[in-house]
DNA sequence: TTCCATGTGTTAGCGCGCTAATACACTGGT
DNA sequence: ACCAGTGTATTAGCGCGCTAACACATGGAA
């Protein structure tokens, strides 16, 4: 197979890594700790939001994280600027 | 198909996405403009670290990327500590 | 040897995402 | 009417990744 463009965007390497410990790998050499600890909490409090069963200050209590960040989150939940979000948890079950 | 874990990992929800097109829409609203770059610019400069044919000047001045990052990305791809860049980079040809 | 480009390190300063703390308007229960 | 809990906004301060601008040692070419 041959790669022809010179240089591959991010979206189409992590599209094309199938398995969860290779994009594990290619996260943590990408990413600072810091960044995917923000990331990864990000993502976290997004799945508890969409249960919607959670106040913003239980949230916080549980996860530890600030209700200004829960509320941009939110904010980009509710907004769906682009359906990235949706595309994930829609497939948590029919 | 049953999700029976009830918070999907960072990792696991990017490893089940297939197409280019999803991996962005999660991203953009996962990521901050300034991060999406950030990281964008990592990739962009690891991959040109990788061909091993230009300086670090060089690519500072093709990539606007100070040699201070660049620096700092050379130093994980050769220390290597996951080979997460190795899984995607020896994907490339043969 | 001289000189220049290289990889690498260091410092200062900036931008920005995060926390902590507080405040406000709204709503449902008592 | 009162009050507790809610989503949300605001402020100050902090951590950290980035840039800019150096400095330094090494190595190859003139």
């Amino acid at each position: 197979m041959e790669q022809s463009t010179k240089y591959v965007k991010l979206e189409a390497a992590l599209a094309q890594l199938d398995s969860q410990e290779d994009v594990r790998d290619f996260l943590v050499d990408l990413c600072t700790p810091a960044e995917l600890r923000a990331l990864s909490e990000r993502w976290h409090v997004a799945q508890i939001l969409d249960e919607g069963e959670k106040s913003y200050r239980e949230i916080q209590a549980d996860t530890g994280v600030s209700t200004t960040t829960i509320g941009r989150v939110a904010r980009f939940l509710r907004d769906e600027p682009h359906g990235g979000y949706r595309a994930v948890l829609g497939k948590k079950d029919t």
